[in-house]
DNA sequence: CTTATAATTGTACTAATTGTATCAATGAAT
DNA sequence: ATTCATTGATACAATTAGTACAATTATAAG
């Protein structure tokens, strides 16, 4: 396999910066394992042209995911996911993977217009529905 | 179909504030259709320029419709038609909807390793947050 | 093989665009 | 005249875009 193509779903409309979404969704690939490390990331200037958005905004978020040790960036040659992050930095970026997780999915819901008892709820019965199919 | 131009139509003696006209009209156009979700709308400058009134009117009215769920401001970036579903969506489908939304969390969650419990407890952490800062 | 040159890539700094916050001025109602 | 809602003026903050630059790599000339 060879040039896994970082695919991204940005939301322009959002009230989420494009480049914490970036942030946040490579984070997301890179916890669930769609990413790995030593992996290269596309040049500031591809993303940018492929999502349509200013090269320094990819810069931003590639800055910033660099200062969190998750990607290296090297002046010249590209940018890469870094190598053997270390447990606790995979522990974080798990559980931060699963606060955006979540919370994407409470706005998505709310924005259904259904209450957080309404979602809380529906959460609670999934999870008991999901136990008694296994348990057949 | 590109940069539909809102058109308002302002009483400068009615005793009823500027601000509020907009808002009215904004709102009467969402719901004839008119304005779509997703819709840009003018900048504040824009708009003020055109409608030859300070630009912090704009912005009064833009956060009046953005505190109602109506529009989504955003700083540095615009102002858009919240993307809500309307009102022919039964509440069949939205109950689905939600269904379908729920188990795809939990899958991914799940994926990422997280226990039933984590993911219950993130729920409510996460809509616990919400209800704080929106208290602010 | 060495060196010069171009191409590619990220960086830094600045500008432009957009909404926000605060307070002052205006004007109508009492 | 006082009060209060409305509007305006000004400064600010966040996001994105523009431009020039520096580091690395690739390529070609000698």
């Amino acid at each position: 396999m060879v040039n896994k193509k970082l695919t991204l779903q940005l939301d322009f409309h959002s009230h989420v910066p494009i480049y914490t979404q970036i942030v946040e969704q490579v984070q997301s690939q890179l916890a669930n394992g769609i990413l790995k490390p030593g992996d290269q990331l596309p040049t500031v200037r591809a993303l940018a042209e492929e999502l349509r958005v200013n090269f320094n905004t990819i810069a931003r978020a590639y800055r910033m995911l660099d200062e969190a040790r998750i990607i290296s960036t090297q002046q010249g040659r590209g940018t890469y996911i870094t190598e053997v992050p270390s447990q606790k930095v995979t522990e974080k970026l798990k559980r931060e993977s699963l606060i955006a997780l979540t919370e994407r999915f409470i706005n998505e819901a709310q924005r259904l217009g259904f209450s957080e008892r309404d979602i809380s709820q529906m959460v609670r019965d999934r999870l008991k529905v999901k136990n008694e199919t296994k348990d057949l």
